[in-house]
RNA sequence: GUGACUGUAGCUCAGUUGGUUAGAGCGCCAGAUUGUGGAUCUGGAGGUCGCGGGUUCAAGCCCCGUCAGUCACCCCA
């Protein structure tokens, strides 16, 4: 009587992780760590369960009704968290008097949607966020650019492209044009301009916002705006005068384009696109989304922005902020289809055939000296045929194999097997770290 | 959540108007090669046709449900 067996099986859009794209995802992740600790962020973590008057209605309804949502086993009423910022706010709040402000904090961590998946849209997803609280300051805002430019940049990108605006410049047409209470029906529409385009966009604000046909063509007139910074800069100058909060908007545009520029930013980089809004309601200010030049259709992989009032749900104190995140899992997924994923399967570059069975002693202690002088190193554990451990070696993407029997223990040497290049030779023990770090440096 | 398409070996796929033991390439395993991977040759293993029902003498093929993937909408990383 055999037991029934279990089908082994992952949830939609839950995704298990091979070898490979586990190491390419760790990869980024030193990489985004490494970034914004150079920006003097500091690392912290939050749990991945939160009472659920804490996550609702801060990203919306939409939000919401994707909610991971359970009862657990004492009766709380409890979901997961389905970004890192709202949980964020809770954490400020709750910790005001230890963090101090300005507070800079990067997050590293999964979150969980329960929308409709596709590719590089899934129910369980890592982001890497990090966030500047407790300033106003224009020059958070340009920081917050910087890294998103170094962090791509960085993790080895160089064809993409970050979109920016500031909804107070939205908001000052607005305004202007009378339209300022129905603000998020505006900014959805026009959000999808590069999607549906012009016609599609004044449809939407006709039938849906029930905006005039003026109303509407002049919202499209704005967003049409196209050209270099400081021209598109310049036309909303004349567009929006008179009006505070969009000059205000265009003021702090022009700054952080123009400190962009002066700090190195390649200016095919950075594009100011009038017509992106954002989905979440909560930000005020400057507004960022980035597209991979060559995948644009996966969507934005690292999207932020400036919210004037984090944690209003919280505290009555007031903390400004700016921030953004980059979705690793949707970047992975792009990555993927690019081949930018490597096929070795193993974080070790040099293999120890284990040759001879009576030797295992000899491996071990070659296996260790090798660690301490920091080049990683497997051991192989059976004494199969070196021809099978070579194919293994192979397989799994080791650069190097490392091979001893009787010859060369009775002549004191090592043969070491350059797997890629195809070469060996005989190595001196004591040589052997330099002569291995020789082969591995290039890579 | 709504709509559409797809699901056959580890992978990519073929499979006639429904008709007997479901095929190929690649990969995998073994051998040629008992001290050396990638190439070549020979042999071999591997399939509940996503899963569950139904129609039929007969279903990989038709119908319903379900699960998963993809695409569009919605939304978004």
């Amino acid at each position: 009587m055999t037991k029934p067996l279990i089908t082994p099986a992952t949830l939609k859009g839950f995704r298990d992780y091979l070898p490979a794209p586990a190491m390419a995802r760790e990869a980024i992740m030193e990489v985004a760590r490494r970034v914004y600790r150079s920006y003097g962020f500091s690392p912290i973590d939050t749990p991945a369960l939160e009472y659920t008057e804490v996550l609702l209605g801060k990203g919306g309804e939409e939000s919401d009704k994707q909610l991971f949502r359970f009862t657990d086993n004492g009766g709380r009423d409890v979901a997961m968290r389905f970004d890192l910022t709202v949980p964020f706010a809770r954490f400020a709040a709750q910790h005001l008097n230890d963090i101090g402000v300005p507070f800079k904090r990067y997050h590293l961590a999964p979150v969980w949607r329960g929308e409709n998946t596709q590719r590089g849209r899934y129910r369980e997803f890592m982001q890497c966020d990090f966030d500047t609280i407790g300033t106003d300051s224009n020059a958070a805002d340009i920081e917050t650019l910087l890294v998103i430019h170094d962090l791509l940049s960085a993790i080895g990108f160089e064809r993409f492209r970050i979109r920016i605006n500031n909804r107070l410049v939205l908001n000052g047409l607005l305004e202007k044009l009378g339209l300022g209470d129905r603000a998020s029906g505006v900014l959805r529409a026009l959000d999808k301009l590069h999607k549906i385009g012009r016609d599609g966009v004044t449809a939407e604000l006709c039938e849906k916002v029930q905006t005039t046909t003026d109303q509407a063509a002049r919202v499209l007139d704005f967003a049409h705006l196209t050209g270099t910074p400081s021209e598109i800069l310049s036309r909303l100058d004349g567009m929006l005068q008179g009006n505070a909060t969009g000059e205000l908007g265009v003021a702090r545009l022009r700054e952080l384009f123009s400190v962009a520029s002066h700090a190195g930013i390649p200016p095919e980089r950075v594009d100011l696109d009038v017509s992106i809004a954002r989905g979440l309601d909560y930000y005020t200010g400057t507004i960022y989304e980035t597209f991979l030049t060559d995948d644009p259709k996966i969507g934005s992989i690292c999207s932020g922005g400036r919210y004037d009032n984090l944690a209003g749900l919280f505290t009555s104190q007031k903390l400004p902020g700016v921030g953004a995140s980059l979705g690793l899992d949707r970047l992975l997924a792009a990555m993927e289809s690019f081949g930018m994923i490597g096929q070795a399967s193993t974080p070790a570059p040099v293999l120890v055939v284990s040759f001879d069975a009576t030797r295992v002693a000899e491996y071990a202690r070659l296996g260790r000296m090798l660690r301490q002088a920091g080049i990683n190193t497997e051991v192989f554990p059976d004494s199969r045929a070196v021809g099978k451990q070579l194919k293994y070696a192979d397989k799994k993407g080791f650069r190097i194999a490392v091979i001893a029997g009787e010859d060369e223990f009775a002549a004191g040497v090592w043969q070491v097997k350059d797997l890629k290049a195809g070469t060996q030779s005989r190595v001196a023990e004591a040589d052997l770290p330099s002569h291995l770090n020789d082969i591995l440096k290039p890579a």
